[in-house]
DNA sequence: TTGAAAGCGCTAACAC
DNA sequence: GTGTTAGCGCTTTCAA
């Protein structure tokens, strides 16, 4: 038997107002009130009825959520599925969403942050591509006491925010061991960066970093030998690919969600013996998964981010409850068998 | 805006109980009433408030989880863990549970299925491993109109019934692909069933079947050979091991959770060479996935599994939702660098 | 500092 | 067939 708010009033004899006010601790309570009634919840073991609670609470929750446009890239499109989705499961609990989405440069992300710190949400999902453009946009939030969850990168500089989202370096790590699988005695790993970015503390490159050290870490085991080169491209399309950049490589690493590009190029000019790592499941990369020309996708759960970081508001905001502040997707090791 | 009872009752100038029967589908109401209401609802899209709903319902919800013993063997711990933990989270929703645990026999188990049967609960989650019992214990359930959710292992024969987990098969298929990452020339794989089981229709032979069905698709390829064996043992540890059995093997597929038992004794007698593909992340397991003993583990995530039940439960009873009815989970391929 | 009570939206019992 | 209403447990306001 679950106690109610009445049935405490009851016990310490004073009225439900006493001890909804201690309860909340609204204050205007004398100590031997709030004695007595503590006490008798801890005895009893008083939960709260979150029906009761938000149909007389009635308010409805808006938060705000803060992503980059997805300009053609198809990427982007992918978290947003799972934030719709947690909008439709929440939508009954009087959860709304507001959607912002700033373009690939400081200013237009600048003006919609401010836009948003004036509207009073009541929680934010926010995925941080300018590292320090979002430390100040946070410690604003921070500032207003407004509730941030991060998805996809975190910014560690402002504490007190949750993040959900990838172990950039651990995925890079996994890549290496990924590339071993199918390595020869002698092998060339062409890293290929295809990127707008230039931010030093962007994923892909924590990817890399990760990926250079399984390397480290395993150097001298085994017979075989890797030698690696690196080359950066601008973020338009396989125009700038050429033989040349292919030759003597049998190993490719694309430390993000860009490797359909290659695998393209690869496709029509024959080069089957190369294996091809590359991260997320977009369709592109699927097919070309599934075509036997990407060997190895790495999953980090974009979509389930999404939903994740919604839920993770709605928890936190509307339950009340204590839920976890950092939570790493696990890795998921993708290839054709299990797609 | 989101439109109540009560507007809905005014605009249609009816009373709220006429807009409740309607709602709900009790009768007892013109068809003229019918009409009216739901031309409304439709124009208006009036989605019930689930707070005011439960609150006025107040009703404890009451399932019964019904799974095998976990006599010695961690595997079945795991669900367990899952559920508790969805326990927690809908407690406050007015989720109960009851824990039915039925050891090897299908006497034990009989008994205590006649048991749920009578004390008349709001749910069912079930781990089916008697194949005609469970089928007889099913169409009881559904006489009784008791909604079930299995997991672990499907009974496709009695349907309307909701399932949650694995795609055996397919991860006996992943497994072949998997053997194929360490393979040489020319590969002895040895097929080891560590079982008590003796049912035909067992998890662990659809997952032997899609092992060798993977070898069949890609007969041909590639130039690696592979030639197979099987033994079965005794579900009683490792004593029934010996060195004889490895001679000249080179890959083991163990279709169960108990790879741990010949990694032990592969470690023992320094049987490095040899490639190990298992099932789910037991404790031990994974030490010695860590160890580099075992190589590959599919993981079917027996502890969201035993988590997705509850919460199918609580959805369809509780939140009266549409509930897709099979779910398999992803097919995980761990190894020690996304443990 | 405290008590009383209205009301959140829905369910279900009862009266007509 | 239909309308009325108590009550679920909590929040919040107003009065004392």
């Amino acid at each position: 038997m679950i106690i109610t708010i009445k049935k405490i009033a009851q016990l310490a004899a004073v009225s439900q107002g006493t001890v909804d006010r201690i309860i909340h601790n609204r204050g205007q309570v004398s100590q031997e009130n709030i004695d007595k009634v503590n006490a008798i919840i801890k005895e009893y073991g008083y939960k709260k009825n979150i029906f009761a609670s938000n149909l007389a609470f009635n308010k409805k929750f808006k938060f705000a959520i803060f992503l980059p446009k997805n300009e053609g890239l198809e990427y982007w499109k992918i978290p947003v599925n799972g934030i719709e989705r947690a909008e439709e499961e929440f939508e009954k609990f009087g959860v709304t969403l507001d959607y912002y989405f700033y373009k690939y440069d400081s200013i237009s992300f600048k003006k919609i942050a401010s836009k948003i710190v004036d509207k009073k949400y009541d929680g934010l999902l926010f995925a941080p591509i300018f590292h320090d453009e979002s430390i100040l946009f946070l410690n604003q939030c921070k500032k207003i006491n407004l509730p941030v969850v991060m998805i996809d990168s975190n910014i560690k500089e402002v504490d007190s925010f949750a993040y959900i989202g990838q172990d950039a370096f651990q995925s890079g790590y996994l890549a290496g061991r990924l590339v071993c699988y199918n390595s020869t005695m002698e092998n060339n790993v062409l890293i290929i960066k295809i990127t707008r970015e230039i931010e030093s503390t962007s994923v892909y490159l924590q990817r890399i970093k990760g990926f250079y050290s399984f390397f480290k870490d395993h150097e001298g085991e085994g017979s075989a030998n890797f030698k690696f080169s690196e080359i950066t491209l601008k973020d338009s399309g396989q125009k700038q690919l050429n033989l040349k950049m292919f030759e003597g490589i049998n190993t490719i690493f694309i430390p993000n969600s860009r490797s359909y590009i290659v695998a393209e190029f690869l496709k029509k000019n024959n080069l089957n013996h190369i294996v091809l790592v590359g991260y997320d499941l977009l369709q592109e990369n699927v097919k070309y998964l599934k075509d036997g020309v990407i060997d190895f996708l790495i999953n980090q759960k974009p979509e389930q981010q999404g939903y994740l970081g919604v839920e993770y508001l709605y928890k936190k905001i509307i339950l009340k409850e204590n839920v976890e502040n950092t939570y790493y997707m696990p890795l998921e090791i993708i290839i054709k068998e299990n797609c």
